[in-house]
DNA sequence: CCGCTCGATGTAATCGATTTCAGGGATAGC
DNA sequence: GCTATCCCTGAAATCGATTACATCGAGCGG
C-alpha cells in the first residue's frame, strides 16, 4: 500500500499538501493540486483509515448489536440503519448477541474502546459496560436503541405506539365479535411485551372483557407460538381468536391450528405483529400491526447523528406510525 | 478515554510495561502486573484500537457484503460468519449492497483501504475494484466467497454442489411420476442459478424428460416466484409439477397456485431450495433443498483466517452437504 | 520603495499504542 | 569477590495520517 508519504515524494510536495488536496481542495493551488492527484491515481492511494482515526479519534463506523440477525424483523431495521448510516458516510459493525447477555457486554466494550463512534442496540438490554458511559455522559452518550424501548427510560429510541397498537388490535378482533381471545406475549423482560400487554388490557378493560382474555408468554420463535398456541387452546378451547406478539409467533400458532384441525379463520381468527415481508404470503394472509422496520433503523441513525453533532441536549423518543393491516386471517367470530 | 500514559504515571511505570502487561504478561513480575492492573481497572482502561491498528496494521475486521440482508438465506450464512468471526476475535463489518453494483465497488474500496483484514462476498459480482487485488495476490489475496461462486472460479469459497443439488430434487419430482415439470431459476447471472440449471437438464436428460421442462428465469424474490408461476401455468396448463430455485420463490407460488385455484400438493408438487425457517411452517410444509447456511458462513470465514495466516497456497473449493428435505408440498403426481 | 497582507506550501508536533534494544539489578557459578 | 546470566523494565522509534504554526514570495497601497 502506499503512503501520503509515497504520494508526496512522487508529486515533489509534501505530506501537508497531499492531505490538503484530499480533504481540502480549495486551499491548494490548482496546478499542484492536479500534480498531487496524478500522483495518487498513479499510485492508487487510499488514507490508511487507521492513521487518521488515530488523529481524529473517529472511526466513522456504527455498531449496531441484534438479538438475531436471522429474525426478520431485526435484518429489515438493519437494513434501514445500513443505509442511513452508508449515506452519512458511516460503516456498520454488526453485532449478532445470540439473546446471550455475555456477547452483548463484548460488544459494549467495543463501544467504550472506541472501536465505533456509537452504538444502536435492537434488543431490550443496554450492556452493563455502558450503565457508566451513560450515566457520565447522558443524552450526549452514543447511544440509541433501535425499537425496544419504553418511552420513559434514559436512551434516545425509535418506536411506535406499542400500546396503542396493541389496543388496536384487540379492538379489531372485539369488532369482530370475538370474547374469548388466547394473547401470545413475547418475554416480559422486554418493555414492548409489556407496553403491548398492557394494550390489551386497556382494550379489554374498556370493553368489559377482561375475564375472556387468556394470556401465554413466548419468545418471539415460531416453536414458541405452536407451543404457547397449543397450550392456550388445550387451557380453553372456546378461545376464537388469537393475538401474537411477533409475526413469527403467528406462524408457529397457524402451525399448531392445522395441528389441531382448527381453520383459520373460520374457526380461530389470528392477528400478529410487525408485518414482516412474509406476512402477507402466508395461508392465510395474515393480518397484522404493520411498523416501519426500515425507517425504525433509518431514525435511529438518525437520533444517533444528532448526538455526534451535540445536537442533542435530551433524549430524544421518536415514535413512528404503526398501521393494522387487515388480510384473511381474521374473520368474524363463529 | 484514559490512554496508556494515564495508567503508566498512575502504575508508576513505563507506558511498554502496561503493554506488555495487556498482552504478554507473562513477561512481567508479578507485583507490577497487578499494580498496573490496579490502575487499568481504576481509570477503566481500554486499549484505542485506532493506535494498535495503525501500528500493527491489522484491523481485527471481516467485511461481508450480501446482496440483501432482509433475505433469510443470507442473513443466516451471516449468523454463521459472526459466529465464527467473533470466535477468532474478528468483528463484522456488514455491507448490504443491495443489488447495486455501486455499493458493491464501495466496499471494495473498504477493502483496498484497509478497513478490514479480508472480505467475505456473498453475491456473485467480484467488485472491480478489487480485481486488481485479486491479480497481484491471487490466492493469497483476503477476498472469499461464502455461497455463490462456482468451484472453477478463481477466488476461495465455501458452497453446496448445487448441480447435484438440483438433479436430486428433479429425480425425487420424476420418482413421484411427475413428468411436465415448471422450473423458476435465479437470474442466470448468477453461477448458482447456472450450476443448478445445469443438474435440472442432467437430470430431465438421464430421464429423457427434456420435453416435459418449462423453465422461467426469476430472481429469487417472492414477488417473481408469483409473477413466473403465474406465466408458466398460462403457458403450460398441464404442469404437475414446479422446481423453485428459492424457498422465498416457492413461497410465491404457493400464492401464485391458490390464486389460481390449485391445490399443493394435490394439483401441483412444490420444490423450494435453501430451506430457510419457514420453510418447514408454510402450509403445505415445503419440501426444499436444504443448504447448511450457518455452515457455509462459518467456512467462509475459516477459509478467510487460513489466508490471514498464509496456510492458502492455492484456491479452496469447499463443498457442503446438502439435503433434500420432503415435506408436504410434494405428492404423487395425479 | 517599503512594509503589510494574503495565498500557497512546508515543518513538525501529535494521536496512542507496540516493540526493539539497551540497561540495571539480582543471582549463581567459579 | 568477580563475572556471566537471566529477569524485568524503560527509552525511544515507529505506524500514517492531520493540522497548528511558520515561512516565503508576490502583489498592493501609501
Amino acid at each position: 500500500m502506499a503512503t501520503i508519504q509515497d504520494v508526496a515524494r512522487s508529486a515533489g510536495v509534501s505530506t501537508a499538501t497531499v492531505s490538503r488536496v484530499l480533504s481540502t481542495p480549495e486551499l491548494v493551488a490548482e496546478p499542484t493540486r492536479l500534480r498531487v492527484m496524478t500522483a495518487v491515481t498513479a499510485l492508487g492511494y487510499a488514507p490508511n483509515m487507521a492513521a487518521k482515526m488515530l488523529r481524529t479519534l473517529r472511526t466513522e463506523k456504527i455498531l449496531v448489536t441484534v438479538p438475531d440477525i436471522s429474525n426478520p424483523f431485526f435484518s429489515q431495521v438493519i437494513r434501514g440503519v445500513e443505509q442511513a448510516a452508508q449515506d452519512a458516510g458511516y460503516s456498520v459493525l454488526l453485532g449478532d448477541t445470540r439473546h446471550e447477555p455475555e456477547r452483548e457486554e463484548r460488544y459494549g466494550e467495543m463501544l467504550r474502546r472506541k472501536e465505533a463512534d456509537g452504538l444502536i442496540f435492537l434488543g431490550h438490554r443496554l450492556p452493563d459496560s455502558l450503565t457508566d458511559m451513560m450515566q457520565a455522559q447522558g443524552p450526549r452518550a452514543p447511544i440509541v436503541n433501535g425499537c425496544e424501548f419504553s418511552p420513559d427510560l434514559a436512551v434516545s429510541s425509535a418506536h411506535i405506539d406499542n400500546e396503542r397498537a396493541a389496543a388496536e388490535a384487540m379492538e379489531h378482533l372485539y369488532g369482530l365479535g370475538h370474547s374469548r381471545i388466547g394473547v401470545i406475549t413475547g418475554p416480559l423482560a422486554s418493555p414492548i411485551s409489556r407496553d403491548r400487554l398492557a394494550g390489551v388490557h386497556t382494550a379489554a378493560g374498556a370493553r368489559g372483557q377482561d375475564a375472556g382474555l387468556r394470556i401465554a408468554t413466548g419468545d418471539f420463535s415460531i416453536e414458541s407460538g405452536v407451543r404457547e398456541t397449543l397450550a392456550l387452546l388445550d387451557g380453553d378451547p372456546s378461545l376464537t381468536a388469537l393475538f401474537c406478539f411477533s409475526d413469527e409467533m403467528a406462524m408457529g400458532a397457524l402451525d399448531a391450528l392445522r395441528q389441531k384441525g382448527l381453520r383459520c379463520p373460520q374457526d380461530v381468527s389470528l392477528v400478529g405483529f410487525d408485518d414482516i415481508r412474509f406476512a402477507k404470503h402466508l395461508n392465510p394472509a395474515l393480518t397484522t400491526v404493520a411498523q416501519p422496520m426500515e425507517q425504525l433503523g433509518q431514525e435511529a441513525v438518525r437520533l444517533l447523528l444528532d448526538i455526534f453533532a451535540g445536537r442533542s441536549q435530551d433524549f430524544q423518543q421518536v415514535t413512528l406510525h404503526h398501521r393494522l393491516v387487515v388480510r384473511d386471517s381474521t374473520a368474524r367470530a363463529p
